[in-house]
DNA sequence: CGGAAATAGGACCAAGCGCGTCCGATTTGA
DNA sequence: TCAAATCGGACGCGCTTGGTCCTATTTCCG
């Protein structure tokens, strides 16, 4: 299923919100109620972001969380890294060297990096505002419709 | 990590092998040894690949498993819908409708089906053959690099 | 100046599921 | 008739994920 986990979903769908809102500034359970999602989860959604850049933190009362950068500059690919750490189809390839039993056996040993770097491309190439289908209010707005990735030719 | 199941990653390597040697049948045991992969776990691989149709089963004794097409004729994709179902990202792709307890609050409803079929068509571009790197005949390790797969522009 | 509100950064525990294993039934060649 | 192999399912251990909570820190407001 290829599945990414949960927490990286709830990202997304945090972000859209945050992106649509009028204040620059948003609590998180503000954002738990206006997103119906239980609002400590929404909080761990937040710190992670934080950590990752791609929103600022503001402590105190009154404070919130901001967006870094605007949705249309969040790639997928930023959010996914920040969850579930690079983006790579098999374990064999974050350094993991002497795990697999048997190394000089495998036949493909390395194969597997364009694909990775396929993958990596085309999480890249599509932002948050893509995945929310309204940008806030930027000076251009990208495109109504999906684009084809420019991926492969479909 | 969008990491796919071990399962998968063994898969390849299993077809990879029977690609490359010389007999049209091969045992489960005798593929177990040849790839330094645990017997019964490579039965199981055997069992799913032989469900989807990639390989075909010869029961009896002297049976064994062969490939039902060859290796070029065999997608990445093929392989993962065998062991992970249908390629998505997200859950809420599968059917499961009313899973999410705000439907209506979700701001990407909808929204990820590019994105998957971007996934799904790299994936489908990739044959196990150019995993495996090797025709044909291995006489011995043929090239140290990977060529480009004709996947994304780099 | 004090209290409230909110983030920051952990630790913690429970549930799900991936994964390896094994068993019996069935088929087929020697 | 026996042996070798696939086929199909069930079982249980173990890791990872997820959701929750607690405490410290910061900052605004009365």
């Amino acid at each position: 299923m290829l599945r990414l986990s949960r927490l990286t979903d709830y990202a997304v769908v945090v972000l859209a919100r945050m992106g649509e809102a009028g204040a620059p500034t948003q609590s998180a359970p503000g954002l738990a109620t206006r997103t119906g999602l239980p609002e400590p989860t929404v909080a761990k959604v937040l710190k992670i972001l934080a950590q990752a850049g791609i929103v600022a933190g503001q402590r105190g009362a009154r404070g919130g969380y901001r967006l870094a950068r605007p949705l249309a500059a969040i790639s997928l690919a930023d959010v996914i890294v920040a969850f579930e750490g690079p983006i790579a189809l098999t374990a064999c390839v974050d350094g993991h060297t002497g795990v697999c039993e048997s190394e000089s056996l495998c036949p493909v040993r390395g194969r597997w990096d364009p694909v990775n770097r396929a993958i990596r491309t085309a999480l890249s190439a599509i932002s948050v505002a893509e995945l929310a289908g309204r940008p806030p209010a930027p000076p251009a707005r990208p495109a109504e419709d999906a684009h084809p990735l420019s991926l492969a030719a479909e």
